[in-house]
DNA sequence: GCCCCATACCCAATCGTTTGGGTTGTGGCG
DNA sequence: CGCCACAACCCAAACGATTGGGTATGGGGC
């Protein structure tokens, strides 16, 4: 790097006064450094730091106060728009107090998971924001056991807090608005089976669908991958299936519905007419696709700032509680038309 | 956090050495640290350390040696697909080398951009790689100034290094490929003219157009946004425009493309029949849309992975050249088909 | 027997900040 | 006039690692 960085050191020695001093100045908060400086003193420091730029050493700091102001997260994939969603309201909040941000990708693998919190702790991060959680691996309780502040976000672990989407609410938006629109047959592409999104979301669907008097057999409910070559594997299955004949898909991703999309449409069917199809978080996508697709927006933008707040309580050694963000059901013309194929097995 | 970290102290302390002793023999990359232990005092540091979990103190270090390791990259929306993916590269790259990286947005804002810059720079990153270069912006020349490291990546600006896809070829695939088809009258949605990317995919395609035979009215290239949204509009300015009537769109980015295939739909055309539209990046919705999206595959990891290569090689004062990495187009269905509607001013 | 030279270490300064504890000097009050 | 409080500073020891120098010890060569 060009010039030298201009140091404490130098601030106090250009001005005849001795280091700490000029630390303690640039450090309160009030306007003057009560007993620590006059505030003509105090003036001379400040100007002088503004007029050469300076800015104190993160390592020199860390190094002393033993916190880094950084903080690590980890999501399955950055590719995957959702988590890069959260990741910038992660981001956005964290810049907001001055926090910096790591990401990693853990591609949803749990020994590279542990793996990336292992490097991210090396790095002496002082806390971190889980977007991975496996609701099957004791990996939380692990860190828990060794005093790593961490917050769970996208996905929840009972137990853990978390900021989330409010899954199970969004899966009953979903039940009531097939329901309404004449759809008797549905089939649900349900994601990953050891994510709380997918399994939130597929229970939310299918209680609130027995709720209205609905059936649904174990047959109708596929899991799958979140992405797009997901979705449409799902889809295939579905339809390979000669007993289901759904007139309607959830899908608990836009990406998994877009896919299952692309395999309706292979098959014949017009989504939106033939078949209707409903996603999952509503991601910019879905508003201008072709066939727009309706959706659950999940905020999350908002999850990932929340998440932000509660690792920060956490660090000041306060209590938090897991939140869930509401959801909303955005209705487009994928699952706008009111459903008039009948069952029909003979098809 | 729980347990106070294991330091280089500690070791030394219960093996009876000197803290220096044991960070030579830890550093040493031979087996033994030549000069400075006996074979079996490294031994019994190394096991010790493994024992006890000691892993270094990167503030310390960084302190003392005045390299963080850690490098800074900065991109116009990690929500971009396109550019998620390159950071992924870019990380693990990096992971490769140890070092890590920061993230951040500037949402192609000149102010924010600067502003990101500075704060990453506060944290003493090593060099910075650049995904967001304005072909209009004085900020690089700047940078190069004070010293600062940094490689460009996904676009380039002459007279600095940069890590791209050679998007100038890429454009001449397209056109290629159109002409081919029988393609006579196209429009392009360009993208945003401050971005080497756009320009570069533009002007390749006009260029080997040209030459090929073709011509393409001014009117027929229409600067957009790179999203779904810039796309479906450009798609409504080049449909409102009555002298056009392209059999053909190239919009230089997939989401524009998907946003024009939206407005081609609205407005009765069928992609893939009515209309081509070929996309560029091959994202991976492309091949998964219910229509097929042919694209041009830019090989955005390895982008990202050179980039890290070439700010190795420039922290490390070598000299680099800029890199252009080569496309390859894929024909999928919505530019599948030969051109049969012929230019027809009555319609 | 003496000198020299590896070998295997130890010492201490240093990176830039922070922070608990002095040390002056001045003014006010009784 | 003596004392005390207070303002306005200074001092020095950390934090954990690195690194350019020492310094004992022992063995080999002559």
């Amino acid at each position: 790097m060009g010039a030298r960085a201009v140091t404490l050191k130098d601030l106090a020695a250009s001005l005849g006064v001795h280091p700490s001093t000029v630390s303690r100045i640039l450090h309160s908060d009030s306007d003057v450094a009560k007993g620590a400086a006059s505030a003509a003193t105090a003036q001379r420091v400040r100007d002088l730091a503004e007029k050469l730029g300076y800015s104190p050493d993160p390592q020199a700091t860390s190094l002393r106060t033993r916190r880094t102001r950084m903080v690590g997260v980890i999501v399955p994939r950055l590719s995957d728009l959702v988590l890069a969603v959260m990741y910038e309201g992660i981001d956005e909040a964290a810049a907001g107090i001055s926090y910096s941000t790591f990401v990693m990708n853990s591609r949803d693998d749990p020994e590279r998971q542990r793996q990336k919190i292992e490097t991210m702790l090396a790095r002496r991060v002082d806390g971190l924001i889980i977007g991975d959680a496996h609701l099957d691996d004791n990996l939380l309780a692990e860190l828990t056991t060794r005093g790593v502040p961490f917050v769970l976000v996208s996905r929840r672990v009972p137990g853990y807090p978390s900021a989330t989407c409010d899954d199970i609410v969004g899966g009953q938006l979903v039940a009531e608005h097939l329901w309404a629109k004449g759809h008797r047959d549905v089939a649900i592409i349900a994601g990953e089976s050891y994510a709380s999104t997918a399994v939130d979301r597929t229970s939310g669907f299918v209680t609130r669908w027995k709720e209205l008097g609905g059936t649904i057999p174990d047959s109708a409910v596929v899991w799958s991958r979140f992405d797009t070559a997901g979705g449409r594997e799902a889809a295939e299955a579905i339809l390979q299936n000669r007993g289901l004949l759904p007139t309607a898909v959830f899908a608990v991703n836009d990406f998994a519905a877009i896919g299952a999309m692309g395999a309706l449409r292979s098959h014949g069917l017009q989504v939106g007419r033939d078949v209707a199809v409903v996603g999952f978080n509503d991601t910019s996508l879905a508003a201008e696709l072709p066939v727009p697709l309706s959706s659950v927006h999940s905020p999350m933008l908002d999850i990932g700032k929340t998440a932000v707040n509660m690792l920060q309580r956490i660090l000041k050694g306060e209590s938090v509680t897991s939140t869930r963000l509401a959801p909303s059901l955005f209705v487009r013309e994928s699952s706008a038309a009111h459903s008039t194929r009948r069952r029909d097995p003979a098809r």
